[in-house]
DNA sequence: CTTGATCTACGAAAATAATCGTACAAATAT
DNA sequence: ATATTTGTACGATTATTTTCGTAGATCAAG
């Protein structure tokens, strides 16, 4: 099934992924913009990533228009989960519980927050009955 | 105070002081023998990243006897915090919760680490009272 | 058309991380 | 006391990731 294993991004890939991925497809120019608001990235240097990504296959690349299209062919919550797992075994022992410990503990959600806990935990449970 | 932004570890660092947490203070043969358990490292390799691991004030070393002996300085879970948080700023834009949300759902607790987790929750929201 | 503005193509440099070989020093065994 | 074993020191190499400069293509005016 998926092939997947394959393309972890890098952390500067990551952060085009996340704005293709908040935003829809795009043009070089409007990552790199949005780059921009946090921090100064040449364009060609966007461009270059851009590039390098599809060849690697992470993006579609609509040529029609000179202005050409990004798509990103990773879905978002598999390559998150995938980084997450990474994470996890890395830097947790591949532990997640002792992470999601150590995330509720390092940062006091809000009552909402907690209820979407509670939610979710309550949904885990009745669907392994 | 901790002067401590200064070191994240990169992956190979982080790797070695996770045996130093877990086994205590260690001499580079140990470590070298712990993390050729899963996958080949030469000993000047190891050597040399807890040398500058050393430099960098990550460890400190005891030279008395000829085997060197690593101790590490920083705090695990105070670590593990600052890469918690670096990870969930990059992947997750900072959200936490997005992170507890997928990390649950990504990996089926059992009916104890659900209940380890509902205990914690439970004294987040006492002490908030 | 020709010019200026926009974009892409691509090689290559810079920065960072990881790996290792070789030279020596210290301890130990013969 | 000498050869062998066991360590450390450290420069150098390789790999990976990030960044960018320059050349050339395309398009939209004038």
């Amino acid at each position: 099934m998926s092939e997947n294993k394959k393309y972890q991004p890098t952390e500067s890939e990551l952060e085009i992924l996340q704005i293709l991925w908040h935003y829809g497809p795009s043009t070089v120019k409007f990552i790199n913009e949005k780059q921009n608001e946090d921090k100064e990235v040449g364009y060609t240097t966007t461009l270059k990533f851009m590039q390098i990504m599809a060849e690697k296959g992470m993006l579609d690349v609509n040529k029609e228009s000179k202005q050409h299209i990004y798509t990103p062919t990773l879905d978002e919550d598999v390559t998150k989960g995938k980084l997450l797992d990474g994470f996890v075994k890395r830097t947790f022992s591949g532990s997640a519980m002792k992470l999601v410990m150590q995330a509720l503990g390092n940062h006091k959600p809000s009552k909402e927050e907690l209820q979407e806990i509670k939610n979710l935990i309550q949904n885990i449970e009745n669907k392994s009955e």
